[in-house]
RNA sequence: GGCCCCGUCGUCUAGCGGCCUAGGACUCUGGCUUCUCAAGCCAGCUACGAGGGUUCGAAUCCCUUCGGGGCUACCA
């Protein structure tokens, strides 16, 4: 019988969770679901100068927010925990310590300078850098030198001649001379383990049966390796590898903070909604086959395979993110749409949040629904409904400064002011009547002058359904105003 | 430098030997619609990095080359 899937997003939270690690969440989240097995949430903190509470308390907000959830991990817990490495010291030095009195791994005196300065000599020889096996066979006269000088060692892990074998499912079988796979430290001098041990423990304890990450990782995988056989794991308990492609900036180089926006966080706070983000990210890097692009987040678990991933670097187009956000914006029912508004807009200062608020601004999203890309774009759009007056752009105003602007307001007003049932149907009948028929404008021009005197900008939602929400009162003495 | 990964329109991709004079989406351009802006609809531009093979036949397989990226820490 096949083993239950088990997957893991396990990042190292030294910043805001970025773009690139919500795609390896999602895609380990999306196998889980579609396997019908589990994942699991693990917080690589063994650098705890990198990492901090608040970093990993963002991190767990951040994929609630995009409707990645977990089987195990923090906060809800599970029988593998617990899930911060930086509460399994204990496990680790256990492991250290075996590795240790088997011969697998051994102490390493060598100094950084030192270690430095033969990496350069390597380097300048055209040889691969890396440890040079110093210390692998210490006699015990040395090593009492050593401790001597108070030279502290580090832990490092015994690479045997041969080579590293695995079938990537995403790339083929991979081969790895262990020529340049040095031997490389497990545990630091004061004892605290580093990710290349604590990685390899951790899988192997938390039982997980599929590794999808970054391909920056793939030339880590011999080391990963090395550690599961001196755990003594037989290789057909070995986890399955994928390496993800990368997620690549403007440059074309791994996105980062430098060439492109990463933090997840930043798109929130753009009104980008999380199911446009799963949305757009999901299509990096894989496609359902078909030439479907508009896909929820249930049906990526249903669809999502590992082996419909590509191997080739996707390039993060923030236009694609966009109109997919739109997509998605316009496909939200009135509610969805007023509530995941509604943050924007108060943020913006427009309304505090009385019921009475949230109904004007409940009235004018369906007309505004199709013009907006982000959330973000609301506060713009909905703003002309609040206040008396309004203020009226400058580069609008010198639209209406002319005397036949002039003319087509207060003549409007003339029409308007007998008007006894509001609607958009009334108002635009009485308009259409005098301004294009009576006085053969056209109606850019002519709409075009009410439309700034009663919204404050060229731009605006459909002038006749703004009018009817504004109301009667509002909507003359503005165009009285611009007279 | 060494090792590894990758290479289809500007971008994301479909394609896994004939269905490809290469399809879809985003962008861009033009048009239609139209009270502005959008949305929508139609049309157009644009790609198999290069060179060798294998084969009746290659975007698809192999080799070389060029290009891009990653790794090369007592970071992860």
């Amino acid at each position: 019988m096949a083993r239950e899937v088990r997957t893991r997003f396990a990042p190292s939270p030294t910043g805001d969770l970025h773009v690139g690690n919500i795609r390896t969440a999602l895609f380990d989240w999306a196998y889980a679901r579609h396997t019908g097995g589990k994942l699991i949430f693990r917080i690589e903190d063994t650098d705890r100068d990198r990492v901090t509470d608040e970093y990993i308390a963002a991190a767990i907000e951040t994929l609630k927010w995009l409707g990645i959830n977990w089987d195990e991990g923090p906060e809800v817990g599970g029988p593998h925990g617990p899930y911060l490495q930086s509460q399994r010291l204990d496990i680790y030095s256990h492991w250290a310590k075996t590795f240790l009195d088997n011969g697998d791994a051994y102490h390493c005196y060598c100094s950084t300078e030192e270690l430095e300065a033969r990496r350069e000599a390597q380097r300048a020889a055209n040889l691969a850098p890396g440890y040079d096996g110093a210390c692998r066979n210490l006699s015990a006269d040395q090593i009492s030198k050593y401790v001597e000088e108070g030279r502290k060692p580090v832990l490092r892990m015994r690479m045997p001649d041969g080579e590293t074998k695995f079938t990537d499912v995403i790339r083929g079988e991979v081969v790895f001379d262990h020529k340049f796979v040095p031997d490389f430290v497990l545990a630091r001098a004061d004892g605290s383990p580093l990710y290349t041990l604590a990685v390899a423990v951790d899988d192997v304890l938390m039982k997980i049966t599929h590794i999808l990450r970054g391909e920056d990782l793939l030339s880590s995988t011999p080391r990963q390796i090395r550690v599961y056989q001196a755990m003594g794991v037989a290789p057909e308990d070995f986890p399955v590898f994928a390496h993800l492609p990368f997620v690549m900036g403007q440059d074309n180089t791994k996105l980062s903070k430098r060439n492109g926006e990463v933090s997840v966080a930043w798109y929130r706070e753009q009104g980008f909604l999380p199911e446009a983000i799963c949305n757009y990210l999901a299509l990096l890097g894989w496609s359902p086959g078909d030439d479907r692009e508009n896909i929820s987040m249930k049906e990526l678990t249903e669809l999502f395979t590992v082996d419909r991933v590509n191997s080739s670097p996707a390039r993060f187009d923030m236009k694609k993110l966009e109109a997919i956000n739109g997509d998605k914006i316009r496909a939200l029912s009135i509610d969805d749409f007023l509530e995941r508004a509604l943050p924007f807009v108060k943020a913006a200062g427009i309304i505090a949040g009385s019921d009475e608020d949230k109904a004007v601004i409940r009235s004018v999203l369906p007309i505004i629904q199709e013009r907006i890309a982000k959330l973000n774009e609301v506060p713009q759009m909905v703003k002309f409904l609040f206040g008396e007056g309004v203020s009226i752009e400058s580069e609008s105003l010198a639209k209406i400064s002319d005397s036949q602007s002039k003319e087509i307001l207060a003549k409007s007003v003339a029409v308007l002011e007998p008007l006894t049932t509001w609607t958009h149907e009334s108002i635009e009948a009485a308009l259409r009547a005098l301004l294009i028929d009576g006085m053969g404008l056209k109606p850019r021009i002519a709409f075009g002058a009410v439309r700034i005197a009663v919204t404050g900008s060229h731009i605006s939602p459909p002038l006749f359904e703004s009018m009817e929400l504004l109301g009667k009162t509002r909507a003359i003495s503005r165009i009285k105003a611009a007279i």
